[in-house]
This record gives C-alpha cells, structure tokens and sequence, in this order.
DNA sequence: CAGGTAAACTTAATCGATTTAGTTGGTTAA
DNA sequence: TTAACCAACTAAATCGATTAAGTTTACCTG
C-alpha cells in the first residue's frame, strides 16, 4: 500500500522545509525558479494533490454542499438533485446528500452532523414532520452560525433564507385552465392537507382558474389527502371513491400517482380518458409520459431548481461579506405538457 | 452571529487547559468529577460538537463513503442509493454522492477529489464510457493508496475490489420460465446487443428457460438493440415491427421501457395483455406497477443492493488490518412480482 | 523529613496545509 | 567599513481535536 505524499513526505525527500514546497507549489516569487521547477516536478511525477480535509481545517471552508432531502425515490427530487450537482461541480463544489425520510428527529440529526464542519451551506426541502411539529430550531441554529440555507419546493416562512419554488399556484391554474378550456366544467381535484405548502398553493390555483372563468366551485370535489408522497392503501380507497361518486368530466392531481392511479379507477368504471374524463397531473416525473394513454402535466423544471438553489447557495457562500440580510424567493416556472389525458385545444 | 464552540473557547471561558476540557468530555478518570461535570455542563448547555472536519483530520478517518453513479435520473440508481444511505446512516457513515453522466472523464475527476481525503471509500457503478475505454487507472490508484472500492451492477473484471450484482440471468430465467408455464409458447425477448454486460446475461437467461423446458428457440423472436438506458425513435419503430411481424404469445424484456412501450403495440394492434400476449420484463422502476395493465416484473431490489453493498464498504473500513486481500462477489437475489400482464398459475 | 506516589492538571506533539514572521548569507550604497 | 537591503529560505503559529509526556501539589510513609 503506497501511503499518499504530504507536504512532509516531499520536503524531507527533496530536503527543504515543509513551507518552502508550499510556496513552490503554489508558485511564490520568494522560491527561486530553479527550486520552485525541481519541486513541481517531484510533485507532479508522484501526482501530489493535497489533502482536503486539511485543507478544509486551515481555510474554515469545506467547498461542499449539504443536501437534505425527505426523499430521494421520488422523480422530482432526483432532477433536483441531478441540477445541484452540476451547477456545484461547475463551481468545484461537492454535494452531501441525506435522507430525512420524511422523518423530523432525523433532519435535525442530520443537519447537526453536517452543520459540525462538514459542509458550508444547506440545500433543502423540509420534511413533512418538520412542517407539522412548526418546530425551525435547527434550521435557525445553523443560520445563527452563519451557514446559509436555500429552501426549494417545501419551505416555511419565517427563516432566514433564500427560497426557489415551483410557481405551484400558476402552475396548478395553467393546468386546470387548460382543462376548462378543453371543455371540462366539473373538475375535480386531488391534493393534499394545507399544511403541506405545495399542496395548499395548487389547490389555490385549482379556485383561481375557476374564478378566472367564472366557473363556481363545488367542494365536494376536492379531496384533500394526507400523504402527498406515496400512494397508500387508505389514499387509493378515497380515491377510488371520490371519482366513483362525483360526477367529473375533468381532474386535476398534485402528483402523478394520483392521476395514474385515479386513470386506473376511471378506465375500470368504463369510462374514457379524455373524452368522458380529462386529466391533468402536476408532475416532473416519467410515469405521465409512458402510461396509456399518457398524462397531461405541469412540468416542475426540477432541473432547473437545484440548478438554481446551488447557484444561489454558492454565491452567497462566494462572498459572505456581503452579510446584507436580504433573502429573496425565486420563482421557477411550470410549463404545460399536452398529452393523450386531455383534448386537443382549437386554436 | 454566534461562532461555534470550539475546545479552546470552552478552555477559556472555564479557565483551564484544552486538554482538560477534551478529557472531561470524554468521561476521561484524570479529571476530578467536579470538573469534569462542570465543562460536560457548559458544553451541554451550549451545546458543543466536536467539529468533524478536525477529528477527520486528527483520525485520518471521514466516517464518509464516496458513491459515483453514472445517472441519478434512473429509478434503479434511486433505490440503491436510497439503500447505500441507509445502512451508511445506521453506522454513522456520511454519504457523498457523484455523477458520472456515463463520462470517463468526470468519473475519474471525481474519484480524484474525493480520494483526497473527503471519503474512506467508494462504492461506483463505472460509467459506459470507462467500459468503452477498459481504463482503470483511477481506480487501481485510490486502491493502491487503501482505500477500499465496491463495485456494484456495472462492474468490470480485473480490479481488486468487491462487487455486488443482481443475478441477471437467474432473474430472466425466472420471468421467462413463468411465462412458459403460464402456458406461453412463442416468446420473444427484446434485449440489447451482447456487449452490455446485463443484456447478454438476461438473453442467456431467456435461452436458459428454454432450454430447461425443452422448448426451441426461434432467432426471430429475440430483438437486440443498441440502447438499454433509453428509447430513442428507432428503438420504438424497431419494436413496433417486432411485435407486429411475430407472431407471439409472450413477450420479455430486459428493461420497463421496452415493455411499456410493446405493451402500448399491442393494446393498439387490438390484441390483449396477458390473453393474447403476456409480458414480463426486467425492471427498477416504478413504470410497470402503475401502468394499466400493470406488468409483472423481475424485481431487481435495488435497495438491498446498496445496503448490501454500504455494508461490505463499512465492514472493510472497521477493520483495516483485516487486510485478506480476498475480494468476493455478492449475488443479490430476484424476484418476480406477479401483476396484471401474466396469467395467474395453476398451483 | 527526605522521598515516593497519586491526583489533577498542563504542555506539547500530531494530523496536513497555509502563511506570517523570522533567519541566513551575500551584495550594495553611503 | 558598515548599515541597509535583498533573495531564498526556515521556523512557528494556526485551523480544532486528541493524547502521550510532563508538571505541580498534596499527602503518605518509613
């Protein structure tokens, strides 16, 4: 086993001091050129890199990135994910990733173990139990201790953050205006409890599009479920339910498991998609786009988010003197992708 | 902005050494008991952590795995992960995650940051273009300096490491072999070219099946194309041919695309899923549960795998004197999920 | 009362790199 | 001649924690 070369090792080799192959690799002027040439080379023969963790300890600055995350077996957090690592390798950053699980003591436990040196910054997405408890203690802490934190599709107010969100609103209204000008009039919509954010915005965005057409809502057709994430046997039983005792011609899910599932329910109750029923599902995942018939959906640009966070992330890590205090929210846009769920528009 | 507690800020504040102030928190019987619950008192109600990045440097140990994956947008890489995460957690191990994108450069660049003190190991699926170019250097070298390596899914010959795979062939005898005793006789398979390792090993699985049932195999019914990750146009217009201009009663194949989209054929052709035609396929997705009908599938258990994995990494960085220099390959088992697209068995 | 010893600390080395503050030996200008 | 000055180094402090090797003080014992 060849045990990695240190300052040490190529000082004593070439018989200088630790400092002065320091400096010769980093190209000082105090070295003479012929010492400075004889110790680069030793160095690049035996592929000197030096060590990060010290490096890390002597700069106070770890150039990684801490990703916390409910989880990761779910489409939209892997694009995420897929855009935070690129924009962070661009900028020589690593990327940490945890699992929260959905899990609260586990956030706090991880945000502890990272915030303990191990990275410079947060990217997150709180968990569903962190929202429900209201409890920001350490979130707040690792602030208080001058990391900075992003928060992207899941996040709560009163933090001192920056945020990126989905447009879940706009996106939400797009789709279900979509719907309405499609024909629907009896839209249905399946979403989660306010408390979980991204599910309350879109269940607004589902009443701004019928306000927008002057189309009055009936509330027996939204159905408020309460785990947003997967799709359990209680949510399939209420779902399964509610198509089956609501008189639809058009729905509208948060997700696509609802929309995948519900298309299951309808096609089993005889009825046709999109011609009895239309769907439109928000969603940045691959299901919608291979089911038959595939599904119409709000598209999360989750790419483009992580790309995004990171980049805000790094920025403030890049120049932490400019302590203004000012945190800002950024906004990604949705877009609509048009498949076999709906009717073709006439333009 | 609060600065986090270091030993020396604790010494200070309490008027002794720093050396005190580390034993007594480490319950160390030099330190008088007074002293010793005085600083553990401080330090709890200011809740002091030892910052990791010094005990990394100190142990020249990080308590953290490097994962390099071609892609993260690919169910099956989200679940190992999913399970590396896990187990890692459990033994309080850090997880630092890296995308090749399928390109040799970045997979070697990476592998070379993290090598330099930021992980104690890896755990890497090479990336297509490593495979291609059938250079290893990189990974002969952070060998080389002791660091263990695990191998999982797409591994290469000749390294001195572990490896973890999924039964390939075995998994595709069994989908087969379901499929013949459900009564099917005419099987076609649609796989890749022979040089991506998992393709040729589930067309022999496919061969296999066969063979122990005595049954022929017709050249025709075995489609090889050229991309496994993805399904460009020509793969669609190839496999639409193929369904079409066979006369099949079964159909398998080595990923959930292929199906879903052969499935999508043959609903349109008007024949039906599983009477007319049954289909199994190889999968990690998610696809082939929701999908109506949904497919039954070989199950790659993606999850297991990266525990399984994460777990021979961490018991090798335990002990390290252990130094066996014997290297194993650790099989994870299949299994087939029975769904819609398969006739029930007789039994 | 010298000397031994144990308790309770402190000093200093170490991990690997950077950087400020010296230290040489030689050259030059007043 | 001699202080000033420069080139080219080296020593030492630092980041934060651990730990082996001292040091001090009190107490005990023969």
């Amino acid at each position: 086993m060849k045990r990695k070369l240190t300052l040490k090792s190529i000082a004593k080799e070439m018989d200088v001091s630790i400092s002065t192959v320091s400096k010769a690799l980093r190209d000082s002027p105090e070295i003479s050129e012929e010492t400075r040439e004889k110790i680069k080379a030793y160095a690049k023969l035996y592929n000197y890199k030096p060590n990060n963790i010290a490096l890390s300890l002597k700069n106070r600055k770890t150039n990684t990135i801490g990703v916390i995350i409910p989880q990761i077996v779910h489409h939209f957090f892997t694009t995420v994910i897929r855009g935070i690592e690129a924009e962070a390798r661009e900028n020589n950053y690593n990327v940490i990733i945890c699992l929260s699980n959905n899990d609260f003591d586990k956030e706090v436990l991880n945000m502890e173990l990272l915030a303990n040196g191990s990275t410079d910054g947060f990217i997150l997405s709180v968990s569903k139990e962190t929202m429900q408890k209201e409890d920001y203690h350490h979130l707040n802490e690792v602030i208080e201790q001058g990391m900075p934190v992003v928060m992207f599709d899941r996040v709560v107010e009163g933090i001192a953050c920056d945020r990126v969100l989905i447009n879940d609103t706009q996106g939400a209204k797009k789709g279900v205006s979509h719907l309405i000008r499609s024909g629907c009039r009896k839209i249905g919509i399946i979403t989660s409890e306010d408390y979980v954010s991204v599910g309350r915005l879109r269940t607004e965005g589902y009443l701004d599009a019928h306000d927008d057409f002057g189309i009055e809502v009936d509330e027996n057709r939204i159905l408020k479920l309460d785990n947003i994430d997967d799709l359990g046997e209680s949510s399939k039983k209420r779902i399964k339910e509610f198509i089956l005792n609501n008189d639809l011609d058009g729905l509208f899910t948060v997700n696509e498991l609802f929309a995948v599932y519900a298309a299951r329910v309808i096609a089993q109750s005889g009825k046709s998609i999109p011609d009895d029923i239309s769907i439109v599902c928000f969603t940045d995942g691959e299901l919608s786009e291979h089911m038959v018939p595939s599904i119409t959906a709000v598209s999360q640009h989750g790419e483009e988010m992580g790309r995004k966070a990171a980049s805000i992330l790094i920025n403030k890590l890049e120049r932490p003197e400019d302590e203004t205090e000012e945190y800002g929210t950024t906004y990604i846009e949705t877009s609509l992708i048009e498949r076999e769920s709906t009717r073709k528009l006439l333009r």
